[in-house]
DNA sequence: ATAGTAGGTTACTTCCAGTAGGGAACGGTA
DNA sequence: TACCGTTCCCTACTGGAAGTAACCTACTAT
């Protein structure tokens, strides 16, 4: 078992599209569990098991990874709670169905909505800030035609506001949803319905006025 | 001036507390103007005017200076909100004086502010993400001693809720408010009270139904 | 004047992102 | 089959920045 090991030991030779989704998958568990400043790319490549300048050859840089990482969660992001909105028939039901959505994708990828959370700003540099960023505004893209589309008279600059406001408390709440395990998608939408569709106003004047 | 220069040229000691001020004052504005990554330790010393060991004698490492910056400002925050909300005669007053003041903060500090809203988790190491996280706790905190007061029947897991949707709320809205020089701190408080105290639906069924 | 300490320095080590300069397997063509 | 270009892949390096060891110097109190 001299030369043969190293033989039959050898990695095998894989078309460039397989390998970067592989480098993705792995980048992203790596970059999630041990934190994107204290994983370095030779750990990465040896997971893979490949050398370093592939990955340079492939992502350009360490950023160029992690932006490929969080472009997919971005997009799939995207996708769903697009879809989700649409066939609603009243902005209500529409705002909820978007939240249910939205809280259970970052149920179902949690590793990688964690990564896109955990990623914010200062160490990254400016490309993946701006992925992150881009994220955010698809998000309150989504909501301004939404918004608008209910309420035609109200000034741009207050439906970016509320747009904003959704979307930061969409965030914020999911960092609370992901460390309470028993709660479900619809409760944790259920809590932003409450705050910005009813208002705390509602709560004090009749607690129990909206459903459920 | 051969020898004469070295000896009028030279630095001046300085005691510990001062010089230690001076290194967060400068870091404070290196790190958030080209941001934590991007900036060493030999500039920052460089600026002090001082070698970068005495930077490590004080803080201990970069993120200990980093943190040192972040548990400043989020002192100061604590101390200004807090002291926004007594006094106030309903629960409306209380959220709108404190929402005013936090605002009035990110624009009195506009500078401090945008390190901790830059200076989130992915690079920097445990330390830091966790000063940003008691930050938020204590905002957090600071609403749900508001509510409870107001709200003493609502299960404790809401008003948790409705504390988490607030911070993001306001921490969003603030990105997007440094980006419209135009808008005041009330301006801004007002669409957080739009949002969660009347409420959307408010917006659809009377659209003029609160102050201004 | 002098010993002790607080404030300060130079010159290093280590670690890691990123690169130069190849090599080996595969597909097509003759 | 032998050739050739392309794609996939490697070893071995460079450079820069975090962090440190070891030493120095100005001030202070007695």
């Amino acid at each position: 078992m001299t030369s043969a090991e190293t033989r039959t030991e050898r990695r095998r030779r894989m078309p460039r599209a397989d390998r970067e989704r592989q480098m993705m998958t792995i980048a992203e568990a790596v970059f999630s569990e041990r934190g994107y400043a204290a994983t370095s790319m030779d750990e990465i490549a040896d997971r893979v098991g490949v050398s370093k300048p592939m990955i340079y050859e492939y992502f350009g840089s360490k950023e160029g990874l992690l932006v490929a990482c969080i472009r997919q969660v971005r997009t799939e992001l995207r996708e769903v709670t697009a879809q989700a909105v649409i066939g609603a028939r009243s902005p209500e039901e529409a705002l909820r169905n978007g939240l249910v959505s939205f809280f259970r994708f970052t149920d179902d990828h949690r590793r990688s909505w964690e990564l896109l959370l955990r990623t914010e700003t200062a160490v990254v540099g400016p490309a993946a800030v701006a992925e992150i960023e881009t994220a955010r505004q698809e998000q309150i893209q989504l909501h301004i035609a939404l918004f608008s589309a209910y309420m035609p008279n109200a000034e741009q600059r207050s439906l970016e506001a509320a747009a904003e406001i959704l979307v930061g408390a969409c965030e914020r709440l999911s960092v609370w949803y992901v460390r309470h395990d028993d709660v479900t998608p619809e409760e944790a939408a259920e809590h932003i319905m409450r705050m910005t569709w009813f208002g705390l106003r509602s709560e004090l004047e009749h607690p129990d006025d909206h459903g459920a």
